[in-house]
RNA sequence: GCGUGGGUGGCGAAAUUGGUAGACGCGUUAGUCUUAGGAACUAAUAGGGUAACCUGUGGAGGUUCAAGUCCUCUCCCACGCACCA
C-alpha cells in the first residue's frame, strides 16, 4: 500500500536530532572495534553543491552506514578543499576578500551537505586554507627543503604575454593562444619550486603490488610514470666529443647506422663551426622550436631532419664511423636527448633511413621482411652472434663501456605558483639571495591581506609591504620573502592525515592516531584524480614515510572511481547545455533520501555514466512510499517463503553493498517488497527489513522505527544476519532442454537424482513433444541448473 | 598508433561467473477506481508469427551437451597517453 509521507518535515527532525545527539561522531578510537576509514575526496567549496556532489558522498555513505551497523567503529570525515584559483577571480570580479568569500560558502555548503543525510564524521574535519592547517604544509615543505625532496629547479611554463602571467595548461586553447586574451601562448623556462617525484618512481611503481586497487588504475598510474629500461651508451663523435644516448635495445647497437640529436641537444651549437651546413642546420633547428608541441609530435607527419656535415661518430660496438643527424622526433626532455637509430629494428628510424638513404643492417635473425621491435637471435654482430637478445643487452652494454637504467616520462613537480590564494612558500631570501627556510617558530607564515591581486605579470604577494616588512623584522634588512603560494594539489596530497588528529598544534597528526586509522580502506573518488592527486599523494607519503613522520607506506588500500552523472539528454551536465539537474530542488520534490537511493539504483558504483532520468527517481519514491506502508501488511502466521526470501534479500543485499553494487541490492528489497505485500509479513520481519533498509533510506527508516515503541536510533541497531539454513530452497525451477535448446520446465527438489528428474521431465507435454523415454540418447543433469535432453534426429 | 574500459529491449540496467537472456526500475498499451493526481490497482510489454514455433546479447568464425559469458579474427564507442628511443 502506498502511504505518502512528508519528506521535508522527516528530514528537518532527523537532521537536529542527529546533530544534537552527537550520533556520527567519532570521538577517541573504541579498541573493542574494528576500525573503518572511509575517505572521500574533499570538494572545493564552490558555494553549490550539485549533483555530482550528491553522487560521491551521499552513495559511498551507504557503504559508512552498512560499515557501522556491523559493528565497526567507521571514520568517514568531510572537509574542504579551499585554496585556489576561483576564489581568487570571484574576489577580484566582486572587489572582495577571498577569505571571505570561501568561508562563506564554506558555511553555506554545510547545510546543503548536512541535508544529504551523511552520517559525516565532523568532529574531525578540516579545511586547507585555516592557518592550522596550512600551518603543517608548510613546515612538510622545509622539511623537505632540507632533505633535498624540494628544491629550486627549472621549468617549463606557458606564458600569456596579454595576461602577463603564467597560465595553466588547460586554459590553452586548442591553437596555442589564451583562453582568456586570445594572445599566443609562449614556452618559457622560467625558475620553479620543485618536488623531486621522480626520485620516488620506482616505488610508485612498485609498490602497486601492494595495493589492492582496480588493474586498470594502477595501469594508468604505471603508463604515466612511464619508466623504461635501458641502457646509456657513449659515441665518439669525429669532435672528439662524446654523446650519450639513451637506448632499450642494446642488442642492437650493432644494427645502429646513425645517430640523432634533439635539434635543441647542446652539442649542436657548440659544434656550429665544424658542422658545414650550420645555416641549414640552425633552420631546422628553430623551424623546430617554432612549432608547438602538438604539431611536433604528430606521428603522421612526416619525419624532417638534416644531416651535419663534417661530424661522424663511431658505433662502439661494431667501430664504423656512422653519420649524425638532427631531427624534432627526437626530444630534448626526454631520455638523452639522443638516439642511435637502428633501423632495420624501428619503424621510426626506418622511415628516416630510408628517405636519406642511410644503410640499413639487420641484427635480430627473423622470418619476416621489417623485424620492427622483435627480439630473437642475433646475427651480424661480430662475437655476440647467435646470444639471445635479453642475454646479448647487458654482455654488450658491459663491453662498450655503458650502463642499464631506466628513464622515465614522469617529470619532477612544479609546485611554485604566481597567485594570491595559496599556502605561501615558507621561503626567505638573504642579501645574497641564497634561499632559507622559515624557522618552525614563525609558522605558520600567514598570507598578508594587502595584497591587490589582479593579474600584472607578478606575484601578487610580491606587492605586500606586510609580508616584506615582516620578513625584514624577522630576518634582518634586505632580506626578502619568496613571493609564490603553492599548487592546491599540494593541500590535498596529506589532508587524510590531518583529519586523524586535526586539533594537534605540535605535530601534522601523531603517529598514535595514524596507527589508530591508517591506512585507508577505502577511497572513492573522481577518475580524474587517477594520475595526478592520486600520484602526488602517494608520493607525499613515501616522503614523509622517509622522514619518519607517517607510519604507512602506502596511503590508501583499496580504490573505487565513480562514473559521471550525465544529463538527462546524457550530455555532460553543463548550464549552457541547459542539462543541469538541481539537487536542491530534486530534495524538495521527492525528499533526499529518494534522491540518494535513486542515484545508487542507476547502476553499478564504479566505472561508467549514467544520465539522470527524472522519470526514474518516481520509481524510487513509489518504493519508499510502498515501504512507508508496508505495516498494513503485517500478519501474524508468516509463511516460511516468505521468511526464506526475507533472508535471501539480506545475504544479497549485503554481498552487494561490498561490491558497491547497490543498484542490485536496491533491486532484491524492491522484490521482498512486492511479494510482501502480496502475501503478508511478521512483525519481525518488518523490523529487519527496515535495519537492512536504514542506510540507503537513513530519514525514513528513522522515521518508522521511532513510531515502534524503540528510543535508540535504527542507526545505531546490528545490520540483520541471514540463517544459512533459510537460504537453500525445498524447490527448484528447472529449466529442460532438449538438444540444447529450451523447451519446459519442471519443480523439483534441488537433491533430486538424476532419475526423478528425468520422469519429471518426460511427463511434460512441451518436452514429450521432442523427447520420449525411447530416443533420449544422452541426459546432462546439473543439479539445480539445467537438464538436457539429447537424441537422435 | 599504444593502453584501459565497454557494446544486451524504446531507456537505466540484470544474469548464480559456462546452465531457463532481459531480474528490478522507467516508459508504453489496455482495463478498474475517483479526493482528476507528478495518483493508485490489475494485466501485458525483446522482435516476428493466429498458433505450433522461429529469430535474438555490435559482426564473422570456433570450442562445448550447453556461450552474453571461453578462444580467433573484425567493426564501433568512451576515457587516458601519444614520434618515449
Amino acid at each position: 500500500m502506498h502511504k505518502k509521507f512528508d519528506s521535508e518535515a522527516i528530514e528537518k527532525r532527523w537532521q537536529t536530532k542527529w546533530q544534537t545527539d552527537g550520533l556520527y561522531a567519532v570521538g577517541q578510537r573504541n579498541k573493542s572495534k574494528e576500525k573503518e576509514y572511509v575517505l572521500v575526496e574533499w570538494p572545493y567549496p564552490s558555494g553549490n553543491l550539485h549533483i555530482g556532489h550528491w553522487y560521491a558522498f551521499a552513495v559511498p555513505d551507504i557503504y559508512v552506514r552498512f560499515k557501522r551497523m556491523l559493528g565497526k567503529q567507521v571514520l568517514y570525515p568531510m572537509g574542504f578543499d579551499a585554496f585556489g584559483l576561483p576564489a581568487e577571480n570571484a574576489a577580484i570580479k566582486r572587489n572582495l576578500n577571498p577569505k571571505d568569500w570561501t568561508n562563506d560558502n564554506i558555511s553555506y555548503m554545510k547545510n546543503q551537505l548536512a541535508s544529504m543525510g551523511n552520517s559525516f564524521s565532523w568532529d574531525k574535519t578540516t579545511n586547507s586554507t585555516d592557518p592550522e592547517y596550512y600551518k603543517w604544509t608548510q613546515s612538510m615543505f622545509t622539511k623537505f627543503f632540507d632533505n633535498d625532496i624540494a628544491y629550486r629547479g627549472k621549468g617549463i611554463v606557458n606564458w600569456c604575454p596579454g595576461c602577463n602571467t603564467v597560465i595553466a595548461n588547460e586554459q590553452v586553447l586548442a591553437d596555442g593562444t589564451c583562453e582568456r586574451s586570445g594572445d599566443v601562448i609562449e614556452k618559457k623556462e622560467m625558475p620553479q619550486w620543485m618536488l623531486r617525484i621522480t626520485k620516488y618512481a620506482d616505488r610508485l611503481i612498485d609498490d602497486l603490488e601492494t595495493v589492492n586497487w582496480p588493474e586498470h588504475i594502477k595501469e594508468a598510474q604505471r603508463q604515466w610514470i612511464g619508466r623504461s629500461k635501458g641502457a646509456k651508451i657513449n659515441f665518439k663523435l669525429s669532435t672528439g666529443e662524446e654523446v650519450t644516448v639513451f637506448t632499450t635495445r642494446p642488442d642492437t647497437l650493432f644494427g645502429a647506422t646513425y645517430l640523432v640529436l634533439a635539434p635543441e641537444h647542446p652539442l649542436v651549437a657548440q659544434n656550429k663551426d665544424q658542422i658545414g651546413n650550420y645555416s641549414e642546420v640552425s633552420t631546422h633547428v628553430s623551424l623546430s622550436r617554432a612549432k608547438d608541441e602538438q604539431d611536433r609530435l604528430d606521428a603522421t607527419k612526416e619525419k624532417t631532419g638534416v644531416k651535419l656535415e663534417g661530424i661522424t661518430a663511431t658505433n662502439p660496438a661494431s667501430g664504423e664511423e656512422i653519420p649524425v643527424y638532427i631531427a624534432d622526433y627526437v626530444l630534448a626532455g626526454y631520455g638523452t636527448g639522443a638516439i642511435m637509430a637502428v633501423p632495420a629494428h624501428d619503424e621510426r628510424d626506418y622511415e628516416f633511413a630510408k628517405k636519406f638513404g642511410i644503410e640499413v643492417k639487420q641484427v635480430i635473425a627473423s622470418t619476416v621482411e621489417l623485424p620492427f621491435s622483435e627480439i630473437g637471435k642475433l646475427i651480424n654482430s661480430g662475437e655476440f652472434n647467435n646470444l639471445d637478445s635479453e642475454e646479448a643487452k647487458e654482455k654488450i652494454v658491459e663491453k662498450v663501456g655503458g650502463k642499464m637504467t631506466s628513464t622515465y616520462r614522469l617529470r619532477d613537480w612544479s609546485i611554485g605558483r604566481q597567485r594570491y590564494w595559496g599556502v605561501p612558500i615558507p621561503i626567505v631570501y638573504d642579501p645574497d639571495g641564497k634561499a632559507h627556510v622559515v624557522p618552525k617558530e614563525h609558522l605558520p607564515w600567514t598570507l598578508p591581506e594587502d595584497v591587490d591581486f589582479k593579474p600584472t605579470g607578478e606575484a601578487p604577494l610580491a606587492k605586500s609591504e606586510a609580508l616584506r616588512q615582516r620578513t625584514e623584522e624577522i630576518f634582518g634588512k634586505g632580506w626578502t620573502p619568496e613571493v609564490e603560494t603553492m599548487d592546491t594539489f599540494v593541500d590535498s596530497s596529506w589532508y587524510f592525515l590531518r583529519y586523524l588528529d586535526n586539533e594537534n598544534g605540535s605535530e601534522l597528526a601523531s603517529k598514535a592516531r595514524q596507527q589508530d586509522w591508517m591506512p585507508i580502506d577505502i577511497y572513492f573518488g573522481g577518475a580524474e584524480h587517477t594520475t595526478m592527486h592520486l600520484l602526488y599523494s602517494r608520493f607525499w607519503q613515501k616522503a614523509l614515510l622517509d622522514l619518519d613522520l607517517v607510519t604507512e607506506n602506502e596511503p590508501y588500500r583499496r580504490r573505487i572511481n565513480r562514473g559521471l552523472i550525465l544529463g538527462p539528454d546524457g550530455n555532460k551536465m553543463s548550464k549552457s547545455k541547459g542539462n543541469v539537474i538541481d539537487p536542491d530542488e530534486q530534495v524538495k520534490l521527492v525528499g533526499a533520501d529518494t534522491v540518494k537511493m535513486y542515484l545508487a539504483f542507476m547502476g553499478p558504483y564504479e566505472g561508467a555514466n549514467y544520465p539522470f532520468d527524472l522519470g526514474g527517481i518516481a520509481g524510487v519514491r513509489r518504493f519508499l512510499e510502498r515501504v512507508n506502508g508496508l505495516a498494513e501488511h503485517i500478519i501474524e502466521d508468516e509463511s516460511p517463503e516468505m521468511l526464506g526470501q526475507l533472508h535471501k534479500t539480506i545475504d544479497k543485499v549485503r554481498s552487494d553493498i561490498e561490491a558497491f553494487k547497490f543498484n542490485t541490492a536496491i533491486s532484491a528489497m524492491m522484490i521482498f517488497v512486492n511479494a510482501a505485500e502480496k502475501s503478508g509479513l511478521s512483525s519481525d520481519s518488518y523490523h529487519t527489513f527496515l535495519k537492512l533498509l536504514a542506510p540507503f533510506a537513513p530519514y525514513l527508516t528513522e522515521e518508522i522505527w521511532s513510531t515502534l515503541q524503540t528510543d535508540t536510533s535504527i542507526h545505531l541497531a546490528s545490520y540483520p544476519e541471514a540463517k544459512a539454513e533459510l537460504l537453500i530452497d525445498d524447490m527448484v525451477t528447472l529449466g529442460v532442454q532438449v538438444n540444447g535448446k529450451l523447451r519446459g520446465s519442471i519443480t523439483v527438489s534441488p537433491e533430486a537424482e538424476e532419475s526423478e528428474v528425468l520422469a519429471a521431465a518426460l511427463v511434460e507435454e512441451s518436452v514429450t513433444r521432442y523427447a520420449t523415454k525411447e530416443n533420449v540418447t544422452k541426459v546432462i543433469y546439473v543439479k539445480g541448473r539445467i537438464l538436457n535432453l539429447i537424441v537422435q534426429s
